[in-house]
DNA sequence: TTGAAATAGGACTAGAGTGGTGCTATTTTG
DNA sequence: CAAAATAGCACCACTCTAGTCCTATTTCAA
């Protein structure tokens, strides 16, 4: 259904969160904080630990802090740590394995609007999202579908 | 995982094809063309059919053809009818029923990125697919993600 | 007039993916 | 030593996807 899976929703949360502490955040304060789950909201910091945006302190007083700045942390990452490989449709990189590869029309367009979005996702970076979260409350020009 | 259906990929696949057709085609004739399953290739055939973008014939000789011109078709159409709304993430058009709105940092980079796509498939027309389809048989520069 | 070829409109199924939970071990602090 | 936290799993219920199948109806053509 072209949709970005909650989880990886969860995740941007969850760093935008991080960005904003000096000190290490605990899954039990953002689960609380943001409503989500307690084991989700865990779940979701350890992926994002091991793909290596977030670090861990262990033990009481514990939890994550982000392991780079916020800018060179891109929306293109997290999405790749959430759910895996971006692919619009499935031969965007396989296209010696597609039946009809010559003469198939969709390559040319879905390809296009798949580097698109990839690019869109590369160049917003965390920071980015940080701040835009701060300053637009009001997102009405954002929501209509008409520019 | 962030992926076009199947089917929304074979729909453009087939509308093409219907679109370098004066006769209506049937669902035997492009199953065979493009190895699709005929069940297949026949159920999106009556689903493009239902939503207003093919007309069909019935009968032997029967089939289907573009109920309008490829120029008046759009992706976003395409995608709306296969897969149904385009919503990036469950919020974008229910911002009242989310739990961390106010404070939610995700709502704007997404609903930015989700405008971005949904332009994107409503400047994309039929025609322009049939098009790119013909004339880029080696899209190199598409594929590469630098660029 | 009759049979073949085609659509109409369903229901249906197996498998994959999503969202979410739970458990045990380990680490660290107070 | 106990509490609080992460590490690394496995696990489940549910939904969605891809694909199949069946019966009815329409139309052409021999």
């Amino acid at each position: 259904m072209l949709r970005l899976s909650k989880k990886t929703d969860y995740a941007i949360i969850l760093l935008s969160h991080l960005g904003g502490s000096p000190i290490p955040v605990s899954a039990q304060e953002v689960s609380t904080h943001y409503r989500l789950p307690q084991p989700m909201a865990a779940n979701i910091l350890k992926q994002l630990a091991s793909a290596g945006m977030t670090e861990s302190v262990r033990g009481q007083r514990g939890g994550y802090i982000l392991s780079r700045n916020a800018e060179s942390i891109t929306l293109a990452e997290i999405v790749q740590a959430m759910d895996g490989e971006f692919n619009l449709v499935e031969c965007v990189h396989e296209e010696d394995r597609c039946k009809v590869a010559q003469n198939c029309p969709t390559r040319g367009p879905l390809t296009a609007l798949h580097r698109r979005i990839q690019h869109f996702m590369e160049e917003t970076t965390l920071s980015s999202i940080i701040t835009e979260g701060l300053t637009e409350r009001e997102p009405q020009t954002l929501v209509s579908k008409e520019s």
